[in-house]
DNA sequence: CGCTGCCAACTGCTATGGCAGTTGTCCATG
DNA sequence: CATGGACAACTGCCATAGCAGTTGGCAGCG
């Protein structure tokens, strides 16, 4: 199992002994695509990564087949596996996927969000509020990040937690694609989160529903990721 | 080019030759489970099921991954895989989430549909028509999922049209699940279904999301998959 | 030069075998 | 009888090997 020359393009995936290689491989590749190491059109073929990751083909077949149900590559049967392109244009139209879905979770978690992760919202929204007056963006991406994840296992859903979960790595994909910095604007965010808390607290579906789709909706515009008002985000 | 054009001429072949066991795995177990043939908590293990299709454990394992991603078995590491409980109550978000996702697959089909498919979608309706006055369910659910799936693919993103099929096949569930027949509404589908062909005709992408949305959540109400007015489908 | 046909080097796909962890059973022990 | 511990029969997981298409290039013919 030794002896490969070690030029490895791909980081080696040492850590975290307990997932199964075609989970490590599963995210690896991911990982990959989504900060751009392998460009969209890029030929992937299952030996190739195999050695390159030090592994057997089987677990990276495995990864490219749930790769390839999320969208992130297509693969021509006995022709070839390569990255998918995913132009500005569809990476608006995930964005509006996203939104909805968002939505939805936003509603069920409303429904039965318990104490607990009220609380530990409520924790993730004083972390925001000190980031975003220290203009931390780092710490405020780790915070929202864990916002949104904690709503979407409040669901208690699966199907909502793994699309989610593929969606939200497009939005890494948009954010690496911008060069330079992504545009924000940190205390609309802000308010808009507290907004989505307190409708979670109310446990007022409806109105998490609106209030999460507008947040999504909003941040996508003003990224850059979505045209701005033609768009129906509210009436002219 | 030429050589193309050449063997799409002769090429009657059967698709179910040209598909790779793992595909045809997939979509045999989802089948099975969908109509009840493996109920919820039924063990199902690779070699098992290899045996009892003649072929190979791996695609079947490949088949078991796609279902587990699509939440349609889960699988214990080293323990064994079963098929995955879905309750009513899960039915019922699952609808939720589908008439979601169908809501923004609808507005991004309006926004680009041409006018072959527009046509396409005037000869369902027809046969609705008929298959309405007829009562003729069997044709009705025929056209019916020819209606969505023509939807679906307008809107050329990959995404919606793997998650939507997967969601598609839980209402096959819920519906293999209600004993005897299942209530309907067949007067106002229709006018759901005409409703919708006109605002994607008029490419008003707001009001087909709209529209689109209501006619899933009110089918999923009268079959009883979700309880009636709480969710706000309209003001009590 | 241009075209055809073949051949080697790919590719994805499948079968086989075996490893390591889990579980259930049965016998020995207290 | 009750309890505990090995052992066999599972399980999912992975590596190896080979099959069958696909592709690109290169020789050989026109």
């Amino acid at each position: 199992m030794a002896a490969e020359t070690a030029r490895q393009r791909l980081a080696p995936l040492a850590e975290e002994d307990t997932l199964s290689l075609g989970e490590r491989a599963y995210r690896r590749l991911r990982e990959s695509i989504v900060q751009g190491m392998l460009p969209a059109g890029r030929k992937i073929s299952e030996r190739s990564i195999a050695t390159e990751l030090g592994i057997s083909a089987q677990p990276v077949r495995e990864a490219l087949r749930r790769l390839e149900q999320d969208g992130m590559v297509v693969t021509l049967p006995r022709r070839g596996t390569v990255v998918a392109e995913v132009g500005p244009a569809q990476l608006g139209e995930l964005g509006r996927i996203r939104a909805a879905l968002e939505g939805v979770a936003c509603a069920l978690a409303a429904e039965r969000i318990d104490a607990g992760s009220l609380g530990a919202l409520a924790a993730i929204l004083k972390r925001m509020t000190a980031g975003t007056e220290a203009g931390d963006t780092e710490a405020l991406d780790e915070a929202n990040e864990e916002f949104h994840a904690l709503i979407h296992r409040a669901t208690g859903n699966l199907f909502l937690i793994r699309s989610l979960g593929s969606l939200r790595a497009y939005d890494h994909l948009g954010r690496h694609r911008a060069i330079g910095s992504t545009p924000r604007d940190l205390p609309k965010a802000l308010a808009e989160h507290k907004g989505i808390v307190a409708a979670l607290r109310r446990h007022d579906p409806a109105l998490a529903e609106a209030r999460m789709r507008h947040h999504i909706l909003r941040s996508l515009v003003t990224n850059g990721v979505l045209p701005p008002p033609p768009r129906p985000m509210r009436r002219p």
